[in-house]
DNA sequence: AGTCTTACTGAGAATAGTTATCAATAGACT
DNA sequence: AGTCTATTGATAACTATTCTCAGTAAGACT
């Protein structure tokens, strides 16, 4: 008898840090990084480790709670979805940030068959578009 | 923030070591990092300072002689321009990491498709598929 | 070929973002 | 309250990249 480990699954305490945490991610729209989100914890002088940044926003990204991407600077920025319910995608300006979610059958359905083409199974995958929109190509 | 110097108006000298990383570039279809392509001239029993290959690269890729793009793990990695025959994406097992190389029109279209539909230009994407593979769920 | 200018180089220090370590702490459950 | 163990914080370690600076070598011009 084995037993299956499934990171989803693991218990999840709600700890006071977890919260302020997903609060500072609630309060806005954008990508913070996560040196951005202990600085603000600290204006509102609550104090958390920047470790239990990392952490946390780390396994929010592997638990899906958040959407990780990683920045054209190198950094790893999270952002609270919109859009709470379902798996989807992000088409993302490179310029200026604007965000747009999208999704289909068409990329759900290709990654299924190639994983089961090779013989994998549990399969997730992450996929991001990046341009340049409308707006700031006219502006360029 | 940092000052931006134009290095595309100062001189190029045409040295020893920027022959060595070019060929180097020109012997792969493939993105390469920094780091690798150090190894790689190392191989060759070729010593170029590990500053010298990243200074190279970067001014390379501000002149437009190759292309430049960051990877999911937060490397620069830098490829000979023209042919887009190097793009592909990546099958990954979660338990023991084993890597499949994959591609296919199928992607590639569907995203040029979604990203013109809402205005975008200069598209590029970022596509990962994760499973647990055959080896491995058999031992599970 | 010799000389001059200055872009380029190498070795290592410095920086930035992130992950690992580990003893101490605190949720969750009986 | 007591047990179990996920989580935390301080800091060391790590990875990728850039900076510093004295020495080197393209390339231009005699
Ligand atoms: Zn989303
Ligand atoms: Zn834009
Ligand atoms: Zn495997
Ligand atoms: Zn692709």
């Amino acid at each position: 008898m084995s037993v299956k480990v499934d990171l989803t699954m693991v218990k999840t305490r709600s700890t006071q840090q977890r919260v302020a945490i997903l609060q500072i991610l609630e309060g806005t729209d954008e990508f913070r990084s996560a040196q951005e989100i202990h600085k603000l914890l600290e204006q509102k002088k609550l104090k958390v480790g920047l470790a239990t940044v990392y952490r946390t926003l780390q396994k929010m990204a592997v638990q899906e709670d958040i959407d990780a991407i990683r920045s054209a600077h190198g950094e790893i920025i999270y952002r609270k979805c919109g859009q709470k319910e379902g798996h989807h995608h992000h088409l993302i300006c490179r310029q200026c940030g604007i965000t747009i979610t999208v999704d289909g059958p068409t990329i759900e359905n290709w990654t299924e068959k190639i994983a089961k083409e090779n013989g994998f199974r549990e399969v997730s995958h992450t996929l991001d578009i990046f341009g340049i929109c409308k707006n700031c190509y006219r502006k360029a």
